[in-house]
DNA sequence: GTCAGTGCAAATAATTTGCAGTCTT
DNA sequence: AAGACTGCAAATTATTTGCACTGAC
């Protein structure tokens, strides 16, 4: 039974309409024109949990816009990500990554396959942002990555590839 | 006057020799050879407080290695990192970021130019790290990143190239 | 002497850009 | 109709790899 398979990583298709909704009335709001691209784009960003790299997302979008080429797929995460309608992931080297979802809330990064998944501390939620304007910096927002090995890579003896 | 300006963004020289004293001793009793190379990489990532890209470390090197190709920079970069002398720091898209800083820290990250520096915040650097090994998940290291504005970029209106 | 480490050039990835045509508003 | 958005192809940027040679131990 392998059918539930592709059901990892994948956020609610119920809970990606939502999303895809608000994120046309966003968009429109905002003067930005609502394309099948554009709405493609984010929605894969959207329903793929694992945080997927630029490729990856084009990989995906196309088997529904054959016609998408990688250059528009670029163009679209920049621009989404101009608006804050996605955010990009902090990694350690490979592609960026993408995340729609744009609570805060921290990342469990495998420093071996790479993996990424969200992950909710409210310890780490709650630390106050605002602490002191230090060496002329203002800070606005915190990015935190919890590094280690996942439930697969635990026994792996080479840390190498980072991510 | 500029003749200071060189020094915003480099550690103490003496430091750097003290830092660079330690890596041999390191290198020599993994049985990794010390080569001028390896050393001088591994001062110029030392040397370097903005954290420097694999780019810029061959730049910095190249002055004293004329012969130095950026292989091999990007070669030396992953064994260090393999070998934990420096670490990879985590960015927003840009090229891969090197600290040689071991100590656990923080960075602070300006969203508009891109710029690294370090910050030690006592709460943040005593956050517990084994809190719960969740989702299978056995956490390892916590990497912070502070973003914001620097000094200089307080007043952009783009905050546009992220890093 | 041995083999890790290096230079060089070519190969891959990852991302960006110019330009002409298309589709949302 | 206006110009934001897209496709395509070419250009950049970032990083890796194959191979023969050299130098650290």
């Amino acid at each position: 039974m392998e059918s539930k398979r592709k059901k990892v990583g994948l956020r609610q298709p119920a809970e990606v309409d939502r999303w895809g909704a608000a994120f046309e009335a966003q968009c429109r709001s905002r003067g930005l024109r609502v394309t099948a691209q554009r709405l493609a784009v984010y929605r894969a960003v959207a329903a793929d949990l694992s945080h997927p790299t630029a490729e990856s997302v084009y990989a995906r979008v196309r088997t529904q816009l054959p016609m998408l080429s990688p250059a528009t797929v670029y163009r679209i995460l920049e621009s989404l990500q101009r608006e804050a309608l996605v955010r990009r992931v902090s990694t350690t080297g490979g592609g960026a990554r993408f995340d729609a979802n744009l609570a805060p809330h921290q990342h469990l990064v495998c420093r071996v396959c790479g993996s990424m998944m969200d992950h909710f501390a409210p310890s780490l939620a709650a630390t106050p942002l605002p602490t002191t304007p230090v060496q002329g910096f203002v800070i606005e927002e915190l990015d935190i990555r919890l590094v280690g090995r996942c439930d697969r890579c635990r026994g792996a003896s080479a840390p190498v590839p980072a991510r």
